[in-house]
RNA sequence: GGCGGGAUAGCUCAGUUGGCUAGAGCACACGGUUCAUACCCGUGGUGUCAUGGGUUCAAAUCCCUUUCCCGCUACCA
């Protein structure tokens, strides 16, 4: 017999800093289905997950709650994993960065990179930011904050290893040329292409010695590795590999030769970058196989309002559950979510899908041909072959069903996949509907009739059970049972009249999805809200406090040297060539200064006209897009990056200095 | 500023290489039905296919204008 084909699917590994919201979560339920599905069709399937649990952030977040950063991340990654058990999803590997083989082979990666030059040592000097653990120069910076979270960067400068991206750059354009399916949605392709690779790559710091919480660089006491190759390399030491050979075996396999390069790297559409250069220079470095595929997909989004533990009014997989059951929420992430945009996500939202689709069509049907069958036919439908023309419609839109399911799912297009399997459920409702068995069973004499006809609805059921396995397993399970039908097999998608002659139905079929009304759902969200927000801060309106990282203490000296001066907006214009600019006149003493500012975002040009406002006046004067800024107007910044100008608290005159 | 994508029914979106009265789901309305979880089935849209122009026998579909959205990216003292 010949060798099972092999799927190897990894999702992104969760970072340990908190419990995981909707978003994350959905993450590894798009995984699970497509790795059920695989294994569905025969492969042997390998399916990695797992939690990212170094950094900084994590080093700063144990030390406030008083712990190790182990005890740390042993708690929000067992939080991780028992959210992904609630959710059903089958992996094969949880794989953690704390591990030590992880460990082990992380330094060896690093040193063999580093030998054969890949890696070299140099100096990172420039902007860092905390919280997303990167470093940017000046340039990068957006108002002097970082520009992925827009919080306070903290000058730096530290020794530092670098990854030569450029030594690998010709060959990476040359492969996602040659393999257009290599990224996925294909129009992310060319944002790397345009964005990265054509311009020209900028090599990649790989090292850290402002924190220890991280895997030590072990021929360089200091440095630890920083993030992307410890991360990354989880695809492949989870399955064992050994840079030297030799790679460890699990079962007495060799998981590495038989599953490496991976088929899918099902991952967020903000990482993309990583894992469609980083990642393949990485691979090209150690000279293994690139991964075959890299699906940068979309985000579930919560649409009500800003996000916000205080507010109680973020989204988490357990909370759907309790209400919902667990299926039901795999239902909605799975069909809510398109292939390249964003979707959404609310206890409406939710709601109305569950009652529409899985009460209404699937648990309905189900219920109404259990009791017609039992009803009438003692619970046992069997096939006596009195066959009418609109038995044919059915049949063969039910037996081409699978094919459907499997070329959307072939295409990453799990939403549509599963609305194919719905289009079962909808195709035999109007079945019954067209035979009308209630009339059939006041007839004696049509009862064979009958009889075929809820045959070929229970036939039909058990093939639309068997499609559903991949997205709602439990549900699969809970109607084949209460059917006692056996699961069919993919090769038997396509044939009718499996059913065994003589099976009974459930005398007492259980209801599959109750129907939910909306106002009692909405009021339990809003106590679950509450609860939330009582947990996180006592549902004070966001009274959140910012701790940002305390620079160096400076002397008087030091302080003495900046000059702020409170100054009035007499004039202001937005700069036309930007997205984020206001250019300002302001009167300070009796000079003018044109200052240019990022926060077009928050203030409106006219609006800012007559402000008194503190300004840094003798910054040395620079060009932003073109136009000269002749110092800086100070501004308080939140958590989410919003902006505020700051003001003297009474009316002081234009030019007063601020010491 | 650069590159890319988008603008179609109240909402979410399909519309393949231009071709017959522009579609689906949800919501809504009406009708039918009663086996079932007040469910299911059917019927119902005068939609300027964002805008203005062009190519064509024929354009939502190709080309150009304008406006607005979104991604990535640069700049953002």
């Amino acid at each position: 017999m010949a060798e099972k084909k092999t799927f190897y699917l990894t999702t992104a590994i969760a970072y340990t800093s908190g419990k995981p919201h909707i978003g994350n979560t959905y993450e590894a339920v798009l995984a699970d289905s497509i790795v059920r599905f695989k294994r569905q069709q025969g492969y042997d399937v390998r399916f990695q997950t797992g939690t990212d649990e170094h950094g900084q952030k994590i080093e700063i977040k144990s030390e406030e709650a008083g712990i190790t950063p182990k005890q740390f991340v042993d708690d929000v990654s067992g939080q991780i994993k028992s959210i992904w058990d609630l959710m059903n999803t089958s992996y094969d590997k949880f794989i953690r960065t704390t591990d030590k083989y992880h460990e082990k082979q992380v330094q060896k990666i690093f040193k063999k990179l580093y030998e054969q030059g890949d890696i070299y040592k140099g100096f990172y000097e420039g902007m860092y930011c905390t919280p997303c653990e990167s470093f940017f120069t000046s340039s990068q910076l957006v108002d002097g904050k970082c520009p992925d979270c827009g919080r306070e960067c903290q000058p730096a400068k530290e020794e530092a290893y670098f990854l030569k991206l450029s030594k690998y750059a010709d060959r990476l354009i040359e492969h996602i040329n040659k393999n257009p399916d290599f990224i996925q949605p294909e129009s992310r392709k060319n944002e790397m292409m345009n964005n990265f690779l054509l311009p020209g790559l900028q090599d990649l710091c790989v090292s850290r010695t402002s924190f220890k919480w991280g895997i030590p660089v072990d021929f360089d006491e200091g440095h630890v590795v920083y993030v992307w190759i410890d991360a990354l390399s989880n695809y492949i030491t989870g399955l064992g590999y050994d840079v030297d050979g030799g790679n460890e075996l699990e079962g007495g396999e060799d998981l590495f030769a038989k599953f490496w390069p991976a088929d899918l790297h099902l991952i967020g559409k903000d990482i993309l970058r990583f894992h469609t250069i980083y990642w393949p220079v990485m691979l090209m470095g150690l000279g293994l196989p690139l991964p075959k595929k890299i699906f940068g997909h979309p985000w579930l989004l919560q649409n009500d309002g800003k996000m916000s533990k205080s507010k109680g009014n973020v989204i988490y997989a357990d909370d759907l559950v309790d209400v919902f059951g667990v299926d039901a929420v795999r239902y909605f992430v799975l069909h809510e979510m398109p292939f390249d945009n964003d979707g959404v996500v609310s206890w409406e939202l939710i709601t109305e899908r569950v009652n529409s689709d899985l009460a209404n069509t699937l648990g309905n049907l189900v219920n109404r041909t259990i009791s017609m069958t039992n009803k009438y036919l003692g619970g046992v439908a069997e096939n006596k072959g009195i066959e009418e023309p609109v038995d044919n419609e059915l049949k063969s839109l039910v037996t081409a069903a699978y094919k459907k399911v499997a070329e959307k799912m072939e295409k990453l297009r799990v939403a549509d996949a599963i609305t194919e399997v719905f289009l079962v459920f909808k195709r035999c409702n109007k079945y019954i509907d067209e035979t009308e068995p209630w009339i059939l069973g006041k007839d004696e004499s049509k009862k064979d009739r009958l009889s075929t006809v809820l045959y070929n609805l229970i036939e039909s059921i058990v093939t639309g059970a068997s499609l559903l396995e991949a997205f709602m397993p439990e549900t699969t399970g809970k109607i084949l049972g209460q059917l006692n039908a056996v699961k069919k097999s993919v090769g038997d998608m396509d044939k009718f009249g499996l059913y065994a002659p003589g099976t009974k139905v459930t005398e007492k079929p259980e209801i599959l999805f109750a129907r939910h009304d909306m106002e009692e759902v909405l009021a339990k969200a809003e106590e679950i809200s509450a609860l939330q927000a009582a947990a996180n801060g006592g549902g004070k309106e966001d009274e959140e406090v910012i701790d940002i990282e305390p620079k160096p203490e400076i002397t008087f000296e030091d302080f003495e040297k900046m000059q702020f001066q409170v100054g009035e907006i007499i004039a202001c214009e937005e700069v036309k060539k930007s997205k984020k600019l206001l250019c300002s006149q302001v009167k300070v003493g009796s000079q003018v200064k044109q200052i240019v500012s990022g926060i077009k975002q928050y203030y409106k040009a006219e609006e800012m006209v007559g402000k008194k406002v503190m300004v840094l006046v003798n910054l040395k004067p620079a060009k932003l897009a073109g136009v000269l800024s002749e110092g800086m107007l100070l501004c308080a910044e939140d958590a989410d990056g919003n902006l505020a100008l700051v003001s003297p608290e009474k009316n002081m005159p234009a030019g007063a200095e601020i010491c």
